[in-house]
DNA sequence: ATTATCTATAGATCTATAGATAATGC
DNA sequence: ATTATCTATAGATCTATAGATAATGC
């Protein structure tokens, strides 16, 4: 059953690429097989359908990404700070991740009827740290630390400026006529740019 | 020919409904002409291809985009109140519009090919708007009137705020649990939270 | 005996076009 | 005569499975 492992292995990473490259509607079974170095029949033998294997590759990522954003909680710091470590939390988890914004964005936006399983799976693995940020948030304008904001608008602007740095960067490349270095150098000023944006929105 | 001009009419503007939708890969010819009334022959004999007929979407779609962004400049205002109409203009073209943005994400995320062709005609579309701001606002610091910030992250920034206002609104709404009154009324909201995060960002 | 693999193909879906027929405008 | 429309279908693509065969582990 050695070989057996080696091939279920070979298709799941093989679907990962895939999934991530094109999305569910566009991944086709054929090319994973193909991918992962196996007949075709195989990806079947093991998991069935398409829809099991692309539900098990979404429910890795949005895993991932929670836990990510998760080991940067912690009471002790300044709210800025504790801000400044998510954002950036986030945007490294998104730099290993390059495909995934354009992935999570994709799924949700096509099918009504996908949406209804994934956008759940998605928002279920985040709700933590909807919620902590939410309440460390009250505390520091109780305090007076910070100008007013929602919650929702504070994650959202956060969220919003991570995720289009990587579904947007071809835009940019074009836009501002970048070569792969410039790129490069673009997304590194990002990290410290976007951070900066969101605790310029929070200073006082 | 009132009868042709009529079928004509109805299946562009059915492409465009579904084009938007769903995306190129994912439109169906066969759904367009189901949408427009006339039987699916009828689109290849006004538009050739499926392609043709796309391109002629997209192109129109990057014009009134462009047009949209254009009529906010004017040199007599000062830098923040021009900055503050372009991020007001976009945004409402957005909300005017609010499947474009997944639409153009989609576009050039998914097909290699393709990107080539309309990547180009929407950056060409948006060519006079960026060269127009990076020149004020150089003008700004050379000023003092903000703080540094190079044109690029500015232009991406701000778009990336009112993109992902429509493009991650499904994902905001699971997130905080709104229903339909409450997403209006954030949409509204994001009008001005993101000119305010915009403007933060420059202000000294 | 059970598990893994392969070949071949059924059945669904989709774009594009061929070829016949009807409507329109000089 | 030309333009518009319809029906029917070719040909490509894709998921899933049937059924045969090979490898594996008790």
């Amino acid at each position: 059953m050695s070989k057996g492992d080696n091939t279920e292995q070979a298709v799941l990473q093989a679907a990962e690429a895939e999934f991530l490259d094109k999305g569910f509607a566009l991944a086709k079974t054929v090319d994973i097989a193909r991918r992962a170095g196996v007949t075709h029949a195989m990806l079947h033998y093991y998991f069935r359908t398409k829809e099991k294997l692309f539900e098990r590759i979404f429910q890795e990522k949005a895993n991932a990404l929670a836990q990510s954003l998760r080991t940067t909680f912690d009471d002790g710091k300044p709210f800025l700070k504790q801000v400044e470590d998510l954002a950036g939390a986030h945007f490294d988890f998104l730099s290993r991740n390059p495909t995934l914004p354009m992935f999570i964005l994709n799924e949700i936006h096509l099918n009504e009827e996908r949406r209804k399983v994934y956008l759940p799976m998605l928002v279920e693995a985040l709700q933590d740290t909807i919620r902590d940020l939410g309440l460390l948030l009250e505390q520091a304008l109780k305090r007076g630390e910070v100008r007013p904001v929602r919650t929702a608008d504070l994650l959202f602007s956060m969220a919003s400026l991570n995720v289009m740095t990587f579904a947007g960067l071809p835009i940019a490349r074009q836009a501002f006529d970048m070569d792969d270095e410039d790129v490069r150098q673009f997304v590194t000023q990002r990290r410290a740019e976007n951070i900066e944006t969101i605790l310029s929105r929070l200073r006082k």
